[in-house]
DNA sequence: CACCAGGCAAGTA
DNA sequence: TACTTGCATGGT
């Protein structure tokens, strides 16, 4: 099948991904808000500037005021849209779970997901990130990337919505988070190296004959 | 200088 | 359903 044997050819270019670089599963999800249309590097600096002023915290995090945590997110830009944004989060967290974290993630897939996308500035791939590398649930995570690549290969139509191309990678693919997790980190690889909207480097493509 | 980066929500037609 | 726009910094 295509998908395995996209899998299994991408593993054997890049071996293991590395995905996702967050320690804990609180800075996991943080990063996940705050990459949203935003490169990885900017989002490392906020992350850095959250750990020095010691509010990587479920409890600092629902504290601080929005002006204190917009200026420290500064860096990965849309501060002030992205600090709402962790705040309903948070709160999110808090009223189901307390201050546990790890009982917020110990749920069932898809009603964690339901309760991701409850939360306002939590879209589709966001909630995925979370389910998928914070909580290690079997949710594939589909972005900009994954469906041109997708649709490039003749693999599926430009109609195809987020929930059927994702339900087409799980449908295919063993049920392993680590194949997860690299596959669609792999997808992000390829993305940006050989399938950019304009100029793609299908010579040099790993997928060139995929 | 232009363009892109590991999106989302709200508005319009 | 299918576009369009605002949100904003930092790297190439």
């Amino acid at each position: 099948m295509k998908i395995l044997d996209l899998y299994d050819r991408l593993a054997k270019h890049y071996g293991p991904s590395g995905w996702w670089p967050g320690q804990t599963s609180l800075e996991i999800i943080v990063g996940a808000v705050l990459t949203q249309n935003t490169a990885w590097k900017n989002v490392e600096k906020a992350l850095t500037n959250l750990k020095e002023a010691g509010v990587l915290d479920i409890n600092a995090l629902y504290n601080i005021s929005h002006e204190g945590l917009a200026s420290l997110i500064r860096p990965s830009g849309y501060y002030n849209i992205k600090a709402e944004r962790l705040k309903n989060l948070i709160s999110t967290i808090m009223e189901t779970s307390g201050d546990n974290l790890d009982d917020f993630l110990d749920e069932e897939a898809n009603t964690l997901r339901e309760r991701l996308l409850f939360v306002k500035g939590i879209g589709k791939e966001t909630a995925d990130s979370i389910c998928c590398y914070g909580a290690g649930k079997l949710i594939f995570v589909v972005d900009a990337y994954t469906k041109r690549i997708l649709k490039r290969h003749g693999v599926i139509e430009s109609t195809w919505d987020y929930d059927q191309i994702k339900g087409l990678f799980e449908s295919r693919l063993p049920n392993s988070i680590q194949v997860y997790k690299d596959l669609h980190a792999y997808m992000v690889f390829i993305g940006k190296e050989f399938c950019k909207a304009s100029s793609p480097k299908c010579d040099a493509c790993p997928l060139k004959d995929w």
